[in-house]
RNA sequence: CGGGAUGUAGCGCAGCCCGGUUAGCGCAUCUGGUUUGGGACCAGAGGGUCGUCAGUUCGAAUCUGACCAUCCCGACCA
């Protein structure tokens, strides 16, 4: 079945594009690099979107919204920040075309040059430490927590359908602290709040840990992350926070009078998640029927399919299902009465599985006659027929079944596919054939970081932080080591 | 930005070497009918500046050149 796809185990990257389009989530728009993200697509950020702001909320961050051009001065005032972005941007030099009287169209009007160029924001560090340049004086001003929904551009090379496109929505959270240690708290706090949100929401494992130097932000002492294992045996960044320490607020000179008079820099943090995390939860769950998506992120988490011969039998059993319907409905289920008759139900039997509905109700005059319902669970795939009465009941705990599930079957493939390993032939090996984690010793220096990198494509994805302390040699150089680190493959 | 490939109907492709009827095929679309428990069938219909510009030629989708765009593989990245 699913015959307009590419098999997933001959083709991953050809079978996730297919998907990605197929299931009408996103395609590729006029400019390149940029998607233009489709309502089903859409429906999913905004899932996404309201749980984690709910959560941002919980833990006491309000939002806010910042303008989508930093001048061009901003950018060098933090050293770091710079070089990081400098290669990725895009920059507006004019503000008026005129028409252009040789060749017909418009042309760039010369007169209308911009005194200074303008960015499109990377990232909003600068224009947000700007601002809070004039909102902080005193320690009764901080903390401040504040995040932003938004979109930026970052004018990759090579881009790909969610995972990497030169335009891409996220959420950026840029807190101010007096102290250090809270600055610390609020990063590791803010980790795992994604953590969190990855495991329970996207029912996908995560690695939470810390970046090494050369994989950190740019402009930031620490970054964490979480990483998680894609099919394929890549891993993938699905969320950062960085502890930025004092460097923004050097930079932008946002200095604070503390609880003893004494005058000192903010401390800050950042962190952010962006439409990649649909990128995750394609690729992590998605078999070669289409999507499977985890109910708690489903925009539609059952459909009720009637099949009937005639008019008659029809108005029958939309009775029956509008009752289905309402009766889910009340129990915050979201849930659609497909009755169009432009369809056979086979084929939105197909359709309802390509685009991972985790529940499918079938209703026929067999039903109609016995009391019962066929149910249907996309992630195993498995129909049993069942009586009509308890229904609500059952997909309630059928949905839930279903997220736990597909956690359980994405920890298991983890674990199954991350390897502790000592030898170098080993690791190249791996590397080389099924990919997964690997959890090797690392001599620390960004050198054999690099080496590794160059020889195998593996990097360091991160220092975990429940890496126990173990004593152990290099699985490159040989030289001693304290634990082990994360590697792997990645996008 | 380096290496490779592609561009013909909404989508997927054939035709191109070896220039010559009205540029085909499958899917999708529209109309009518029969159907409906796993991607229905029959009959009919509509839809094309053959990526763009220039050149060769009596004649170009087909040959030549330039340009543009997209995809894949690298370097860079959430």
């Amino acid at each position: 079945m699913a015959k307009y796809l590419t098999n997933r185990d001959e083709n991953y990257a050809q079978w996730y594009n297919d998907l990605v389009i197929k299931a009408d989530l996103a395609e590729h728009s006029a400019v390149r690099g940029c998607m233009v993200i489709k309502p089903y697509g859409y429906a999913i950020w905004e899932k996404i979107q309201a749980q984690l702001d709910k959560m941002f909320k919980a833990t006491g961050h309000v939002n806010a919204y910042f303008p989508l051009f930093i001048p061009k001065s901003f950018f060098s005032r933090e050293a770091e920040h710079v070089e990081g972005f400098a290669k990725e941007c895009a920059i507006v030099t004019h503000y008026r075309l005129k028409n252009d009287e040789s060749g017909g169209g418009v042309m760039i009007d010369p007169s209308a040059k911009l005194e200074e160029e303008l960015i499109i924001r990377p990232t909003s560090e600068t224009i947000i430490w700007n601002s809070y340049k004039n909102w902080i004086r005193s320690y009764r001003d901080l903390p401040l927590l504040i995040n932003q929904w938004a979109n930026v551009v970052r004018w990759e090379m090579r881009t790909r359908l969610f995972l990497r496109t030169a335009e891409f929505l996220w959420q950026e959270g840029h807190t101010a602290h007096a102290t250090r240690e809270e600055a610390v708290e609020e990063t590791e706090k803010m980790i795992n709040v994604y953590a969190d949100f990855v495991e329970n929401y996207m029912a996908l494992p995560v690695v939470k840990g810390y970046k090494t130097e050369s994989e950190r932000f740019a402009g930031a002492v620490d970054t964490l992350a979480i990483e998680a294992l894609m099919q394929d045996g890549k891993g993938l960044q699905v969320g950062t926070s960085h502890f930025l320490g004092q460097n923004f607020a050097r930079a932008f000179d946002v200095q604070f009078t503390d609880r003893n008079g004494k005058l000192d820099y903010v401390w800050a943090t950042s962190w952010g998640v962006s439409t990649r995390t649909i990128g995750a939860l394609i690729m992590a769950h998605s078999d070669n029927h289409g999507l499977v998506l985890p109910p708690r992120l489903a925009p539609l988490q059952a459909v009720i399919i009637p099949i009937y011969k005639n008019r008659e039998q029809l108005q029958l059993i939309s009775s029956v299902a509008l009752k289905i319907k309402s009766g889910l409905e009340e129990k915050g289920i979201s849930v659609k009465y497909d009755d169009r008759d432009t369809n056979k139900p086979g084929w939105k039997f197909a359709d309802y599985e390509l685009k991972g509905v985790p529940v499918r109700i079938a209703v026929g005059p067999r039903d109609i006659e016995n009391n019962t319902l066929e149910i249907f669970r996309r992630d195993t795939l498995e129909k049993e027929t069942i009586p009509a009465a308890g229904i609500t009941d059952h997909v309630k705990k059928l949905l839930d079944d279903i997220q736990a599930n597909i956690f359980r079957k994405a920890g298991l493939f983890k674990n199954d596919n991350t390897y502790y390993l000592d030898s170098w032939d080993d690791f190249v090996d791996i590397t080389e054939t099924r990919g997964g984690f690997i959890m090797a010793h690392w001599d620390g220096s960004p050198e054999t970081e690099a080496r590794i990198k160059e020889e195998t494509k593996a990097t360091i994805r991160c220092i975990p932080f429940d890496s126990p302390e173990e004593e152990g040699r290099c699985i490159y150089s040989g030289k001693p080591s304290v634990r082990r680190v994360l590697f792997a493959r990645s996008y």
